[in-house]
DNA sequence: GATTTTTTTCTCGACAGTCGAGAAATTTAC
DNA sequence: GTAAATTTCTCGACTGTCGAGAAAAAAATC
C-alpha cells in the first residue's frame, strides 16, 4: 500500500488478467473472457483490440459454428510473439527445452552431466553451449527469446538468479544473470525445483478448489530433501517459497551431513543416510557422494522382509521426514502434504516414521494429523510448474514493457 | 492478480495512501502529501476534499507562518471521526484503553485477573463489563466505537477473531466476534501479542532503514515463549505472523510442556522450565501454573555466582530458543531477532546457549549469526502495534465504505 | 426465399480518476 | 509599495471502465 496507483495501472493489470484467464483456460471469445475476468464486454474488446495491435494474442479463423446465432471468434495467444527456454538441472543430466508463447513444447534434449567435481565453471559453459544449441536447432532469432527459466536442486536466491548452495555444487555459488547477460537479452529466473513442484501442485488444486484452496506443501524425497510451500495472497496471487528443508536442524550434534553440518534432516533422510544407517557405518562417516538407487532399491526389499536394521534406516528417515514436517507446520498454517520424488517409491516404509514423527509435536496434536498424499510424476510437476511461472512473468512483462507496438498505420481516417 | 480493477478501486487505493501518510508523518500541509504519496498536487486537492467533506480529515487553524509564501495549512484525522479500543490480556491484568481517532490515548485502567481456572466462560463476561465500563467513563457514543483491537499471548485464527489455544485458558477457543456482536457494532480484532511487537518493531525500522528494510523477527521471553515475523511483501505492505513458536517441537519425547506434550521449546525455556530444570526436577513433571518472577530471579543469582545447575538450566533454555530460532531461519530469510519481554533480564544468563543452539544449523553456518538485539519496553511495543494496525484497518473500512458522507448542501450553484 | 430469433461483437456517450500547467492567494524581503 | 517566493486551487486533456444499444451473422421458422 506504499505506492499508488493510476488508471495506467489499472489497464496494466487488467490486460495481464485478460492474458491470465487465456492461458487458464486456452482460447476464449470475447462473451468468455468477459464471464471469466468480470469486466465488461466494452472493456474486454478495449484490451483485446490492444493487445491484437500489438502482436500479442489473434483471432483464430473460423470454427464450423456450433449452434445459432453469430459465430464466436476465438481469441488466442500468437505463437510467434515469444519464446521461453527452459533448463531444469538435475543430479545426472540437464534437460533443455523451447516452448512457444502459447505454452507449446517445440524441442526438447538433455545433455548426461559429468560427474566431475571440477564444477561450477565448467558447468556454466556447458549450460552455454546447450542454450546456444536448442537455439540453432530451432531457426528463432535469438531477440524472439524472452525468458530463460532455470530450476535446480538447493538454495536459490529469491530476488536474482543465483544458486547459493545445491547438493551438486556446494557453495560455489552460481549466478545465472551475469553468465547469461553476454550471450542473451533474455530475462533470466532460477527456481528451485520442488517450488516449481509446489506451484504446479498448488495451481491444479486451485482449478479443482476454487477460492477454497489456501496452502499445501510439496515434499521431495530423493538423494537429497527438498520442500516447496505454496499459498494464496489476500488478493488472489499465489505465494509460493522453498525454504531450505533438507538442512534443517533435526537434532542437535547429530550425524554428518553432506553439508558437513551435523544433524540436518537430509543427514537422516537423505539416500546416503539411509544407506549409512542400514549398513550401520557410524553417523560421522563422511557421507557418499553418489548413492546408486539399486542399492537403496536393495536395502528396501531387505526392510520389506522384515530385516531389523533395513527397517529401523527407513523409520528413522521417516521420524526425521515427520519431525521437520510438524516443525514447519508450528511456523505456518495447517495444510495438506505432497509427496513426491523417487523416494516416493519407498513410501510404504517411510509412512510410519513421518506420521509418528509428525504426532510428537503440539500442532499435530491439536489439529490433527496433515494430510500426506503421493503424488508422482514429479518430472511432469516440474516442467508445469516452469510454464506456470515463466509465462506469466512473460505475460506480465510484455504489458508492463506496454502494449502499444504493431503495426502504426492506422493514420489513414475514413 | 486474480481479481479485476477499475477506477474506483484506483481512488480508494490513494486515498487510503493519503490517510496512511498522515498516520506516519503526523499533520501535514497539502504540498507535503503530494511529495510523500509521489501523487499529483491536482489529485491530493481532489482527494483531501472529498474526506474534508466526508468529515474524516479537517484543516487545522493558521500556523505562525514560518518562512515565506502562502503558509501551509495542515491537514490531520478529526479526532471525533471514530474511536478505538484497545484491549491487551496479560497473564495477570486486561487492559483496557480508548484512543481517538488521531491515535491519541483518551483513557485507560486495568482489571486485575483472578487467577481461578474456571475461565473462559466468566473471563468473556468480565472483558464485556470492562469494555462497557471504558464506554461509559468516556460519554463517547456507542456507534462512534469503530474498532476494538484484542490482544493475547496464545496462538490466534489467522481470518476470525478467535483465540484457538492460550497459556491461560488452553484448548478452550474464545471467539470474540460472537461474544461481542450483541453488544457492539464495532468490528472486532484479535492478535497475538508478539506478532504486534514484531509489527511495532518493524514499522520503526522502516522508518529507519526505508525500502531496505526487509523483514524481521520479535521473541519474546517470559512465563511462554512467543515469535512474530514481519516481512515486507512485493508491493510495499508489511506481512506479519505469529507461528506457534513456543510449541514447536524442540526435542522428539523431550520434556513435559503444559501444553501437554512432550519436548516442546516451552518445555525447556519456559520459565517453569528453567525453575524445573535448576531444581533437578524430573522432565516428566507436570509443570507449575504460574512461577513468581522472584523465584526466578534467584536462580539468576545464583548461576551468575557460579552455581552449575542454576547456570545449565538458563543454557540449556538457550539452546533450546537457538535450536528454535535456526528452524525458523531455514524456512524464512535471514532476518534480525529482537529478543523481548521480562525474560530479557536473564539474557546474560542465555545468550550463550542461544548462540550456541543457532551454531549447530547449516543456516546459521552458511549465512553467519543472524543479528540478536534485546530491546526493552515490550508493553509500549505492544500498544505501538495495536495502534499501527488498528488505525490502518480503520483507514482502510472508512474509505471503502465510501467517502460520499458529509453536508450534502453543495447543490447551491453560482 | 424471406423473416424472425438468437447470439456475439462492436461502438458510443457518460462517468470517474489522474496529471500538468497555470491562476489565485498570501506572506516575506527590499 | 512592489517584487519574489511559496502554497493552494482550478481547468482542460487524457486514460480508463461501464451500460446500452447498434451491427453482424448464423439458425430457425414460416
Amino acid at each position: 500500500m506504499l505506492t499508488k496507483s493510476s488508471t495506467e495501472l489499472v489497464r496494466q493489470r487488467n490486460s495481464v488478467l485478460v492474458l491470465a484467464t487465456l492461458r487458464r483456460h486456452g482460447p476464449l471469445a470475447h462473451t468468455e473472457i468477459s464471464d471469466h475476468t468480470r469486466l465488461s464486454s466494452a472493456t474486454v474488446s478495449a484490451i483485446t483490440a490492444d493487445l491484437e495491435r500489438a502482436q500479442i494474442i489473434e483471432k483464430s479463423e473460423q470454427q464450423p459454428a456450433s449452434g445459432r446465432g453469430r459465430p464466436r471468434v476465438l481469441l488466442r495467444q500468437r505463437r510467434d510473439c515469444g519464446y521461453l527456454i527452459v533448463v531444469i538441472i538435475s543430479s545426472d543430466a540437464v534437460q533443455y527445452s523451447l516452448v512457444d508463447y502459447s505454452g507449446k513444447l517445440i524441442d526438447r534434449f538433455s545433455e548426461e552431466r559429468s560427474h566431475d567435481p571440477d564444477g561450477a565453471a565448467r558447468f556454466v559453459t556447458g549450460v552455454r553451449e546447450g542454450l546456444e544449441r536448442i537455439l540453432s536447432r530451432s531457426r528463432i532469432e535469438r531477440e524472439k527469446v524472452l525468458l530463460i527459466s532455470i530450476s535446480s536442486k538447493g538454495l536459490v536466491n529469491s530476488s536474482e538468479p543465483v544458486l547459493v548452495w545445491s547438493p551438486i555444487f556446494g557453495s560455489d555459488q552460481i549466478d545465472f544473470e551475469s553468465a547469461l547477460k553476454p550471450d542473451w537479452k533474455a530475462k533470466v529466473i532460477l527456481d528451485n525445483e520442488t517450488l516449481l513442484v509446489a506451484a504446479a501442485l498448488g495451481a491444479r488444486e486451485e482449478n479443482v478448489k476454487g477460492a477454497d484452496f489456501r496452502s499445501l506443501a510439496a515434499l521431495s524425497l530423493g538423494h537429497s530433501i527438498g520442500l516447496g510451500i505454496v499459498r494464496r495472497t489476500s488478493h488472489g496471487g499465489h505465494d509460493v517459497s522453498a525454504p531450505n528443508f533438507g538442512h534443517m536442524l533435526h537434532m542437535a550434534n547429530g550425524g554428518l551431513c553432506r553439508c558437513g553440518t551435523r544433524g540436518c534432516i537430509e543427514a537422516y533422510a537423505g539416500f546416503y543416510a539411509i544407506l549409512r544407517t542400514a549398513f550401520e557405518v557410524p553417523l560421522d562417516t563422511i557421507p557418499a557422494k553418489f548413492v546408486p538407487l539399486a542399492e537403496l532399491d536393495k536395502i528396501a526389499a531387505r526392510a520389506r522382509q522384515g530385516h531389523r536394521i533395513s527397517g529401523f534406516a527407513f523409520r528413522q528417515a521417516g521420524l526425521a521426514l515427520g519431525n521437520g514436517l510438524s516443525r514447519m507446520l508450528s511456523l505456518t498454517e495447517r495444510m495438506p502434504i505432497a509427496i513426491t520424488g523417487v523416494g516416493t517409491r519407498y513410501y510404504d516404509l517411510l509412512r510410519q516414521g513421518i506420521e509418528e514423527g509428525l504426532g510428537q509435536s503440539h500442532v499435530v496434536r491439536m489439529e490433527g494429523m496433515p494430510e500426506l498424499r503421493v503424488v508422482a510424476d514429479e518430472q511432469i510437476l516440474v516442467f508445469e510448474g516452469h510454464l506456470n511461472r515463466a509465462l506469466a512473468v512473460i505475460d506480465e512483462d510484455i504489458v508492463v514493457a506496454g502494449v502499444q507496438g504493431g503495426t502504426e498505420d492506422v493514420s489513414v481516417p475514413k
